[in-house]
RNA sequence: GUGGGUGUAGCUCAGAUGGUUAGAGUACCAGGUUGUGGCCCUGGGGGUCGAGGGUUCGAAUCCCUUCAUCCACCCCA
């Protein structure tokens, strides 16, 4: 029979690798504990409609990377290729905006993007992510990057690059969506059919664009950070300040933007500089307007993602390394019919006693039974064979 | 979507200019030690040489096609 491979763009967590994924977890539960976030989990797949409207119908996530389908009722469904969209419609659904707010959750999901493979970049990858409603407060910007930064911290992780950025808010967006019509527009002939649709649909989505002419007229771009009303100049500066109070090293970009239509104010990236060309560790920002967009109430709120892949080739790539889950406290090792009974039976009453015991199951030899127990990392080995059952006795070699 | 690299044993890889039954290391199994792991020695099993087609007396090697994979652009986590 002929070999089935796995889908493109996608990995398996093999056994002798799946502790590493269970200590990120678990500094995920400790780190969300401790900044008072509760897990929420949700759906793989909801109805297209909701990325259409969250993420934004003229991003490249929506317009080219969805897993889309009709179901056999003849909806159009989605695996989802983010986390964020289907927290805010399960918010909204479930009316958690009425509830004590801030409200904090976070998440450890596989999101989906059909895309082209390569170093740090898969079909289905893995997000940790953190989302908070209710406040429209700096602060909560910067506790949030705060959270992002403890975590990595707690992985060992340092030597990342923080970088800031403001986008603005519903206020100052048409200024600087005005002045980029006004860049535009005149060179908007030589652009592609996509920035043509983008100039009057979404404008900031111009500065992103991959062919290489637009993006070379995008260079030199007017910035977001020079069209702040007065609110969001202030937002900024607060989280600057926040952050500086914190200890936490960071730098503005202006160039950052993001690929989902739903920021306001604040965006950031955690960036590595040795895992390759994909290098954004964590991403995120604010998004004042999504709850709405939604169908919930005026609620602001932000977040961020963080790939998980990503994050243990940084973790490799620095040399950290994660202590490998132990081996059984005891060995059962038998020799003969009579003795392999009562081996089985030993392991079987050690384990009820919490005591995590192993013997071999091939019928190895006594010799390779030793091996086997070397390579389980077995921390003593008991022997039984006839002596030891005429004699009631046996001896635990510490191996 | 565009460009480049690579496909030979479970894994990491040798196999110039085509030439008999395709190799090494490692892992696995067995023996050396008839009841004791790690080190060492000996032996063993394991391959449609990614797939399909072509050239040739003869193809892992040359040509075409295709698939897979890796890396990069771009975008993102």
């Amino acid at each position: 029979m002929q070999k089935i491979q796995i889908p493109k763009g996608t990995k398996d967590v093999l056994p002798d690798q799946v502790y590493l994924w269970h200590h990120v977890e678990q500094i995920i539960r400790d780190t969300t504990r401790h900044f008072g976030f509760s897990e929420i989990r949700f759906p793989a797949f909801e109805h297209t409609e909701l990325f259409l409207r969250g993420v934004g119908d003229t991003t490249d996530i929506v317009q080219k990377e969805m897993y889309t389908f009709l179901d056999k009722g003849g909806r159009s469904i989605t695996l989802r290729p983010e986390g964020t969209a289907s927290v805010v419609r399960s918010v909204v659904e479930n009316g958690l905006y009425a509830g004590t707010l801030p409200l904090k959750v976070y998440y450890i999901a596989p999101v989906f993007r059909y895309e082209r493979p390569q170093a740090g970049r898969l079909r289905e990858h893995h997000q940790f992510g953190v989302e908070c409603f209710g406040s429209a407060s700096p602060e909560a910007d910067a506790e949030v990057i705060a959270l992002a930064d403890t975590f990595l911290r707690r992985l060992g992780i340092d030597g990342l690059t923080v970088s800031i950025n403001s986008i603005g808010c519903s206020a100052c967006r048409p200024m600087y969506h005005a002045a980029l019509k006004e860049y535009f527009a005149p060179q908007i002939d030589d652009m592609c059919r996509n920035c043509k649709e983008r100039l009057e649909k979404n404008p900031l989505r111009l500065l992103d664009c991959k062919e290489d002419h637009c993006h070379a007229i995008a260079k030199d771009a007017p910035k977001t950070i020079d069209y702040l009303c007065d609110e969001c100049a202030e937002h900024f500066d607060y989280l600057q300040c926040c952050l500086d109070a914190m200890g936490i090293a960071y730098k503005v970009d202006s160039r950052i933007v993001r690929g989902l239509d739903y920021y306001t104010k604040t965006v950031f990236e955690f960036v590595a500089s040795n895992i390759g060309a994909q290098a954004t560790v964590c991403g995120g920002g604010r998004y004042d307007k999504l709850v709405e967009t939604l169908g919930g109430p005026a609620t602001p709120g932000l977040g961020f993602g963080i790939g998980i892949e990503r994050l243990l080739m940084v973790l490799e790539a620095s040399g950290k390394t994660v202590e490998a889950p132990p081996g059984p406290s005891i060995f059962i090792g038998s020799i003969g019919d009579r003795a392999g009974l009562a081996a089985q039976v030993l392991v079987c009453r050690l384990r009820q006693l919490g005591i995590s015991a192993q013997r071999d199951l091939l019928g190895r030899s006594l010799k390779a039974q030793m091996k086997y127990a070397d390579k389980l990392k077995a921390k003593n080995t008991i022997i039984i064979g006839d002596n030891e059952m005429d004699e009631k006795s046996a001896m635990m070699k510490n191996m």
